[in-house]
DNA sequence: GTCTATAGAAGGATAGAC
DNA sequence: GTCTATCCTTCTATAGAC
């Protein structure tokens, strides 16, 4: 419905598309292939040309998506700074991505949660070594410093993510409870000023910790 | 399927626990009526007989769970004590509820996020004179102590909240990331230090909050 | 490649006997 | 109150024309 088909041939990235928003928006099992081919503008047969089945369009759409989430918080985490910079950053950065990718949070966990085995086309990409040398190896020097054994690393890192990634997943609970925030916009200043909260928050709680 | 219906008169509690098991496992348009009629021992007949229609069984249980989440959360915030010790208790409360219904957040996010309207129930349940008042006015001096201002507030209570709901929440997430904690017993250990350590953390981060 | 028409399965809901 | 049988709508998927 988005707009009629052109005979061009990027039908397959529209439906594609189309099929990213409903899917995030009503999850696997409230989607409709109806309601992605009209999204696409074209019929659901058309659709069934390009995708076989609902299953086999969600898998590359849920596979694109996780992507996407894990590879910002990747490629944020694995630069070669000190951990203060890479807080600072990843906050900055991530906190951004969620504002243009608000619903991408809820529908990754719930899909996740409901069928754990979609994690397997991730496990793959991901590089077990390199992830436990940035969790765990390279700022191990910089977060003793601060108190922060190695034990504790598990801890700190769910807490740092969680900085930006919970506000978004339960965005409809924070409505109910704050109702001052209810519009996008407020809620999406509240979360710009997040940024800075959370930096100053976590490094605050660093300095302090018990060694 | 739990056990053979017997005739005694209790069918309706049944039918009402089996249909919380299957909503939240599967959401709302996951669920499905002859699996909820199975898991309570009963055919799909006798689930219409007692519950007219899908929403409306499913409305009964959305509302109860929102209920028990929300009551568990304000019985501890509400209580006329320090807000070092409200946080401490929160989080070893919290914490222990959420070891017991590891699937509620996911799956009330999930819901309320695809059905706004879903939140109308509760808004009645709420006291926002009392709310604000343990939000912003209550502990105003002792957190100004910290640096707090009125305006951190909103940034503050999200933080505390996160710290028990979030890795549950993200638990399937976490599970790809730190295989470690993939199992229920290695995961509910570190959500049990979590208790201390987010106690902790925070304390932390107030007691050097930059004035 | 794209459409119309329709098959076929699944799922929510109801009729009616006991 | 509880069951069997069945209706009817919705939804995925395919056949076949252009």
């Amino acid at each position: 419905m988005t707009r009629p088909a052109t005979s061009d041939n990027q039908t397959r990235q529209r439906i594609f598309r189309a099929a990213a928003e409903v899917f995030e928006e009503k999850g696997y099992t409230g989607a409709r292939m109806q309601e992605i081919a009209d999204r696409a503008g074209i019929n659901k047969a058309l659709l069934h040309y390009y995708y076989s089945s609902k299953e086999q369009l969600f898998m590359a759409v849920f596979h694109v998506l996780l992507k996407k989430m894990f590879e910002k918080i990747f490629s944020i985490f694995s630069e070669e700074i000190s951990f203060k910079e890479k807080l600072k950053k990843f906050l900055e950065e991530h906190i951004e991505f969620m504002i243009k990718n608000p619903k991408l949070p809820i529908f990754l966990l719930n899909e996740l949660s409901q069928n754990p085995a979609l994690a397997e086309g991730l496990k793959e990409m991901i590089n077990y070594g390199e992830l436990r040398d940035m969790i765990y190896t390279r700022h191990a020097k910089e977060l003793k410093g601060y108190g922060i054994k190695k034990n504790d690393m598990p801890q700190l890192m769910v807490t740092v993510v969680s900085f930006s990634i919970f506000p978004f997943a339960a965005r409809d609970m924070i409505k109910i409870m704050m109702p001052e925030m209810g519009d996008t916009k407020k809620f999406n200043t509240y979360m710009r000023e997040r940024k800075s909260f959370a930096s100053d928050f976590i490094m605050a709680a660093l300095k302090h910790h018990k060694k």
